[in-house]
DNA sequence: TATGAATGAGGGTTCATTCAT
DNA sequence: TATGAATGAACCCTCATTCAT
């Protein structure tokens, strides 16, 4: 159960092996989270990861593939918005508040992974393109379904589809981006913005509007 | 850098050194948009700005500095927001699409700027602090004033005012950052993002809603 | 390494023991031969051996005895210029087309092994006596007495004999080396090479010459 | 006179360049000669130009760069074999005295550059190729017009004239690497070298002989 | 004894910064 | 003031060697 795809490590030796990777990535995402990428050095993530510099290389081929696997590991936590599939289901205002409280909570377990690849991701093609792939097309495709599904049922006002779920994404992402910033009302205040963002996007600052 | 207050170069050779400094400041904006930071070499800029090495010296103190010269211009595009301050006063919906209009325009064009900047605003706290004092910090107080009077005229449905205000600066910054990883439904349909944004915020996605 | 005299292995693990010796030597020498000592890595080697990194050192203290072993395999090889020291005996001429076939084909046959050694010859100052006493004196010595001795017969022309046999000796050396290089003429024509040596050493270019 | 093609250096900027790259590639010449290409590291080669690291790469793109470079100097220094071209009209054992006089000069002129170059020329291709025209092939060239010419006239025995030009030619080389090797009769008797071979190529080892 | 992962010293190279001209 | 060569600290990466299993 929850074994996934990948046969686990079966001897020691591979288990230990297994562990010290993530050992080193979390070091990685770690020192890169606070430094940045570039003034980075391989010694600072040795250190952390209380191996040897030359040990790295064994499990990672150089410095920039060890931002390659903190998005491979990001990847994986976005593995399964089971959560948010479910809430396919149910009726639209639900979806909004059941959607962004599980995107926001998403944001905020794996903030510093993401803080680490963040910064790169604007500066190198390969890693931009990878990030955009795994990151927002594809859920771009599924909001786009989804909503467009809504307005045909009658269940939300006709609009722009993918313009309108690009703003949505723009709100995770912005969210993001302010939270790194440091903004203080939006960290005090994480818990309320599922409520607060279901409101705006769907009832709308209209006070005329129904809600 | 930055001179201070408007006084504009006398001589002929007051007006010659500021046209250089802005030279470099371009040619770093451009080469640091391009390449990144780190990976922009003080001889790239050089080259690309017509200068020697030595010279951009003359002019900023260090390879950093150049990056906050870029904030500094950037502030300054930032310093009127005339517009926007004269949208303040008409109807709300209105104020929204002219809002919106008036942002988006502005990253437009200082896209290059933003792109050089962007990625050390997450790495350096020096540069986080400023980034977010001169472009998120301000333009929040301004909001929250905005909706707070409209929400007391009863023009705006009663909401969080500081956490919304957030989620509309999200917006803003989160387009900007899905246009730099190149999504394509936004890069084409730009133009039409203000009408799609006031539609989604102000109307809302609840189709009861008035609009 | 070189295990003395000559007493074979007799048990079984023995056996074993000397065949993987042989074959990590022999791995060494070719790639040694192909990327050059220092760019030849010890993995490399284990990989063509078909051995762990580690068993190598099982066998040679370090890199450079890898170096030390092949230039004792080719020490064994020349152990017996047997032919060559039966043709001691006969004719002048005859001697010299013996000796040149006997040597080029040794110089053919050892090739690889020469060419993996040879360069670090010329850097390595241990290896160099090794290989100047072993690959060059031994036979001086030898020539030189045949050459005397053949002078004062009357069988020879008057000559600086140690010179001579210098410049007859270059002419294996510079062979090997001009084959090396990859000099096309030498690799079609090399098995003429010994006649036409001895044409050249013995009858001499000039055509008044007996011959 | 003797200014040959290359414009000298003119201002005092460009003759300071020019005597550091001729400082920087001497000491190259030197260290390598003396360790090896690969024990050499650029700051002992630095030491001995007296120049910080870095500026070695203000003239050489690399390392190995600077082995090119050496090369190129030998090739200058080979570029006149005017001596050797006069001497191409006279009597024919005259010619190989002359000849190897002048080879046997050039070589031990600039041993050390050879020295340096040569293990290198077994490893790498690129350099072998090089090494081989302009060291090797152009003078097999001359020789075999020279010597065919000569056959012709009857001033030669009837021989396979590329075969004998190789290994004459290889008994330049081969000395050339005897004296490295540290042969004491070779060293010492060096000025007697050409009369020795022109006696044992041209007259021949056969009493009987000519001469 | 064989394995192969861990080690860490070492070195080539880059490039921001300096400074003599 | 502009120039651009010189500087040298810093760092990624390689790989011979070690050693626990």
């Amino acid at each position: 159960m929850g074994n996934g795809s990948q046969a686990g490590p079966v001897t020691r030796r591979e288990r230990l092996k297994q562990e010290r990777e993530e050992r080193i990535l979390e070091a990685a995402a770690a020192v890169f989270a606070d430094k940045g990428f570039h003034q980075a050095t391989i010694r600072d993530i040795a250190e952390l990861a209380d191996v040897a510099d030359g040990t790295i290389y064994n499990y990672f081929d150089n410095k920039f593939d060890l931002l390659v696997g903190i998005m491979a590991r990001i990847a994986e936590l976005e593995r399964l918005p089971a959560e948010l599939v479910q809430a396919l289901q149910g009726d639209v205002r639900d979806f909004f508040v059941k959607a962004f409280d599980e995107r926001l909570g998403r944001i905020e377990q794996g903030q510093e992974m993401l803080q680490a690849v963040l910064p790169e991701v604007f500066v190198n093609p390969h890693l931009r393109e990878q990030f955009y792939q795994q990151y927002v097309l594809r859920i771009s495709t599924l909001l786009e379904q989804y909503l467009q599904a809504q307005v045909e049922l009658g269940h939300v006002r006709p609009v722009n589809v993918p313009l309108t779920v690009r703003m949505v994404q723009s709100i995770f992402v912005g969210s993001l981006v302010l939270r790194i910033l440091g903004d203080e009302p939006l960290q005090s205040g994480w818990q309320d913005v599922p409520e607060v963002l279901a409101t705006l996007v769907y009832d709308g600052l209209n006070p005329g509007g129904g809600g």
